[in-house]
DNA sequence: GCCCAGGTGGGAG
DNA sequence: CTCCCACATGGG
């Protein structure tokens, strides 16, 4: 163990959950107790006990790269989220009580973009297997010396100009079904510059939203996990059919958005992973 | 065989 | 604007 690591103490921070939460695709827990998460072209390895969680990374990366990454010190009060719960709102106290430890993560959008293209009637254990094989067949191949001195092998998600240029045929072998042709004009448009990432991640929510509209492929629920899991727009509320059946079952068909003004995708969060577990 | 999974595009009305 | 429907794939 002769690798640096960055020891933090972190409340309201589950590495369990935030890997279970269904917003990313590329963070695995092992069996050895340690949680693999594979993001900004890096592997980092993650372990907690209780409130304090170690990263295997030296201070500056976890400072530059990892500390943004897992929303931490960034302005989301987590906890003032909680607290403001409605008293009477039993189901979304559950739903927070469930969810503790949950952070809304700052991905990268064009993984983002992708990833919730593929996710649309789709399952979580098939997206991550499709994504999974778009990473091994398109994204960079790295090595990782993990702590006890094993070679890690992982990959990059593929840049947009790689996936331009993918062959349809080639994306269908992933698993990716009728989503192959989604993925690859979204590809070909962001690199033909039809769409400005770096200019869409200045835009604020709801101008966002309307030009992530437009890519193909990219809807009303994808927009709102873009927006949300990418660009940190916490107020982004995707309405999936977890989301659909919450919302009809436990509020009336309409959920009372002013009174979290602002946050409610992290409510949104606590919800649909509830829903997702029980 | 059926239904479902973090839905969307396209067409009709 | 709101309905319809087809869409690939694998697991229960």
């Amino acid at each position: 163990m002769s690798q640096e690591l960055t020891k933090k103490r972190i409340i309201n921070f589950s590495i369990d959950q935030i890997c279970e939460s269904g917003q990313c695709f590329r963070m695995n827990r092992l069996d050895n107790g340690f949680t693999e998460v594979i993001a900004n072209d890096r592997y980092l390895l993650v372990s907690q006990d209780g409130d304090e969680v170690t990263f295997y990374c030296d201070n500056s990366e976890y400072e530059e790269i990892w500390k943004r990454y897992f929303d931490i010190d960034n302005g989301t009060d987590y906890t003032k989220i909680i607290e403001s719960i409605d008293t009477d709102d039993l189901y979304l106290k559950n739903a927070a009580v469930y969810g503790d430890g949950i952070r809304i993560l700052n991905q990268n959008l064009f993984e983002m973009i992708i990833s919730f293209i593929i996710s649309q009637r789709n399952n979580i254990k098939r997206i991550k297997g499709c994504i999974s094989k778009l990473c091994e067949k398109y994204g960079q191949k790295k090595e990782y010396i993990s702590p006890d001195g094993n070679v890690v092998i992982y990959y990059d998600f593929p840049t947009p100009d790689v996936l331009a240029k993918a062959e349809i045929e080639d994306l269908k072998k992933l698993g990716v079904g009728y989503r192959d042709v989604y993925i690859k004009k979204a590809a070909e448009d962001i690199v033909a510059g039809v769409f400005d990432l770096d200019a869409i991640k200045s835009m604020d929510y709801d101008t966002a939203k309307k030009e992530l509209l437009k890519i193909y492929g990219v809807g009303n629920k994808v927009a709102d996990c873009i927006c949300l899991f990418a660009l940190h727009h916490i107020d982004a509320f995707p309405m999936d059919t977890h989301m659909i059946s919450i919302v009809d079952n436990e509020y009336n068909g309409s959920f009372p958005f002013e009174k979290y003004d602002g946050y409610a995708g992290v409510l949104q969060q606590y919800m649909f992973f509830y829903d997702l577990k029980k």
